[in-house]
DNA sequence: CCTACCGATCGGTAGG
DNA sequence: CCTACCGATCGGTAGG
C-alpha cells in the first residue's frame, strides 16, 4: 500500500512527464488525485518538493548501484555489464521518474548541485571502468570521452524507447542493449 | 546582419536552454534583448511562435538532409555515415535551437503534431538505411530497432557534449562519432 | 481535508 | 517602441 504522499507523487510525476515540471499545476495535480489543492499540502511541503524527493531517490538509485557495483569482485569489463543491467532495473522500474531526469532537473532549487554533483560522480567513475576495461584489453582503444557520452546517452533515453516497447522481455533487452553498447567496442 | 526578429529568437532559444520554455517570462526575454515586454510583439506573434519557429526550423534541417541523403548515389552505409555527418553540422550550427529538441516539443501547440511526424518519419528512413546496410552485408545483424534507437539517442545528446567540449576539431569529430556508432556494428 | 482567499506574476492588448 | 493596463492563473496560507 502506497501512503497518499507516494500517491500523490506518483500521480505528479506522471503529469510533470508529459506537461512538464511547470507547466504542470498544483489544481492539475488535485483534481487528478481526488482531493481539493490547499489539501495536497497535508502530505508534501511543495511543488519543489515533489520534484526533488522524485530526482534525488533516482540520483540514489544509480549512486547505489555503482557503489555496489564498483565493489564487486568482478573485471572492469563486467562492471560494465552489470552497471547496464541496474540501469535497466531502475528505468523499468521507476519509469516516470526516470523520465524527468534528463530535462526537469534544470527546476531543481536548492538540491540542484546535489543533483550535478552525482550525475557527475557517476560519469567519472564509468569512465573509469572504461579506461581500466581498455587498459585490460578487454575494450579496443577508442576515446573513452565520447564512448562514455554515448552509452549513457542510449540509457538516459531508454525510457522512451521502453515505452514503445514495453513488451519486450527484461534478459533479452539486457543482452541486445549491453552487445549493443559493449560488443562493437571489444577488442 | 541579423533582423530584430532573429535576435530576439536567439536570445529566447538560449534562455530557453538554460530555465526551460514555461519558465521562461517574456519579461524576462524582453529585458535580455533590452525593450519593453510589449514591444517585443512588434517582432513576434506570441511566445509561442518562438518554439515553434525555431523547432519546425531544426526539423526542416533534419528534414532535407534525409532527402539530400537518400538522394545520394552512395550505399546505404555511406549514407549513414553521410547522414551522421549532417546532424554533427547542424547540431553545432544551431547549438540552442537543437538542445530544445528532446525535451520542449512537448510544449508546442498546432504544430505538435507536425513535429512528432516528422521526426517519425526521419527515423522511419533512419531505420530502412540500416536494415538495407544490413542486407547489403556492410553491417552484420543486429537489432534494427535497438540500434536506431542507440544510434539516434547519442546524436540527440549530442549538443550537451559538444557544449562542454567545443574544442574538438569538426573532421575529428565526424571521424570518432562514425566510427563509435558505426565501426563497431559493420560485419 | 475543505472553504476562502492572497499577493505575485503571467501572456498579451489598446492606444498612441 | 513605450505607457498603462487587463483578465486569468499561479503556489501557497489561514483557519477551522
Amino acid at each position: 500500500m502506497l501512503t497518499k504522499r507516494e500517491q500523490i507523487i506518483a500521480i505528479a510525476i506522471k503529469m510533470f512527464r508529459k506537461r512538464g515540471y511547470v507547466a504542470t499545476t498544483m489544481r492539475d495535480i488535485a483534481r487528478e488525485v481526488g482531493m481539493e489543492p490547499a489539501s495536497l499540502y497535508n502530505h508534501i511541503k511543495s511543488k519543489q518538493d515533489i520534484l526533488e524527493s522524485s530526482l534525488l531517490e533516482i540520483a540514489d538509485m544509480y549512486t547505489l548501484s555503482m557503489k555496489n557495483v564498483t565493489g564487486m569482485d568482478k573485471t572492469a569489463y563486467e562492471k560494465l555489464e552489470q552497471l547496464i543491467g541496474d540501469q535497466i532495473n531502475i528505468t523499468i522500474q521507476n519509469i516516470d521518474a526516470v523520465s524527468l531526469v534528463p530535462s526537469e532537473w534544470i527546476h531543481l532549487e536548492v538540491s540542484k548541485s546535489k543533483f550535478i554533483e552525482s550525475r557527475n560522480d557517476y560519469e567519472a567513475q564509468f569512465k573509469f571502468l572504461l579506461q581500466e576495461a581498455v587498459n585490460k584489453g578487454h575494450l579496443r582503444e577508442l576515446d573513452i570521452e565520447l564512448t562514455t557520452f554515448s552509452i549513457l546517452s542510449t540509457l538516459r533515453y531508454l525510457f522512451s524507447w521502453y515505452s514503445r516497447n514495453k513488451d519486450k522481455n527484461l534478459d533479452d533487452l539486457h543482452q541486445a542493449l549491453t552487445k549493443n553498447l559493449l560488443e562493437g567496442i571489444k577488442k
